[in-house]
DNA sequence: CCGGAAAGTGTCAGTGACTGTCAATCATTG
DNA sequence: CAATGATTGACAGTCACTGACACTTTCCGG
């Protein structure tokens, strides 16, 4: 069995243990008890218990970051980076991915800790999309401002969190919440 | 000796300890033999290691939320939040509190956990100051967007944090630093 | 001045996340 | 079949953090 098999499957399990019981009551040993291995392999597979829900952040953020250098050159950062944003919201007309984000969304915003962690990736994820970005101004001539293309993205990933807090999973709500937000902080020229 | 002038106490000599072997290095207990007290006295003083750091971030919240409250209801949400960050830029005019700051800053941002765990108290405070104003737009009669101010507010301090890391703790740079980037982010309407 | 509550502290034992190490096993390849 | 490299479990250890309990200091009404 593959790695990734293998990770998804713990993954899985411990999700469902988390809903039922809690993130921070949840112990590895449970976890690794369940799926049927000793902790100290569950730690060869991810590196921290956060890491277990954190993984699907990761993912988004590589196709986010494909997305982003996908986009035209000419096109300004927040359109590109709305542009980007279009997979997460059409990832959720699928029942079950919906359910998923729903179910992961519960664990994390029930644990500060976690919370935190997450937030932390997000950082990660706008300092790379801002490099990506600053340089790709860059190479269409203009003399780009990185502290303000950085705000731009920081921005733009509030709208986004913003709309994933106060609108639901349904893309029919979340779409036009996350474009109501972009619409209105829309900087005046990037 | 006060609880308050332990705390600090226990701050001052934590920091020293965390700028010479780093965060993750340094165990609690040497905190609180360096300290002269017992780790378990230590954990009366702070909920966690973390707080030790992360205890100024609290006290700038505090402020943040009055300097808010002060601000006039007829205010757009962006000047008031603009004006709301004042007394940060101005902090920075005293050498001493800028290297403190300078130092806090080097702390948190070389350990990601201590990052991470810093990034989830902005959320809190993001999230106290959007029901503030929120609030505070109704008392003015118009009907808000929740979500909008939100991302409003998530928009104001991506720029806070965008200039404090791109640009120093001069005050001089910072100051012009935060204006442009909320310039160049501010809504259309709000 | 006294007796007793309240607050602060040390000690000890325990839990849980995480790490290093080592030996056994399993699969691959020559 | 043998050498080799990857995967694993078992075990011991570190460190953050918690609960329980006993001890001392402080403080306050009588």
């Amino acid at each position: 069995m593959s790695r990734r098999a293998v990770q998804s499957r713990i993954a899985r399990t411990a999700e469902a243990l988390f809903v039922a019981k809690g993130f921070e009551e949840t112990t590895v040993d449970e976890i690794a008890a369940a799926v049927g291995m000793s902790q100290r392999s569950f730690f060869r597979y991810f590196a921290s218990k956060d890491e277990v829900v954190l993984d699907s952040v990761e993912r988004l953020g590589e196709e986010l970051s494909a997305r982003l250098q996908a986009r035209p050159p000419g096109e300004s950062v927040w359109d590109s980076l709305r542009r980007a944003f279009d997979p997460v919201v059409e990832r959720l007309a699928d029942p079950a991915v919906r359910e998923r984000d729903r179910v992961l969304h519960e664990i994390v915003s029930a644990s500060p800790r976690l919370l935190a962690a997450y937030l932390g990736r997000l950082d990660l994820l706008q300092r790379s999309l801002s490099e990506l970005l600053v340089e790709r101004a860059g190479q269409s001539g203009v003399e780009p401002d990185a502290v303000v293309v950085r705000a731009i993205v920081g921005g733009a990933f509030a709208c986004l969190q913003a709309a994933s807090l106060h609108c639901g999973t349904d893309p029919e709500v979340f779409g036009p919440c996350l474009d109501r937000t972009m619409e209105a902080l829309r900087p005046v020229a990037a």
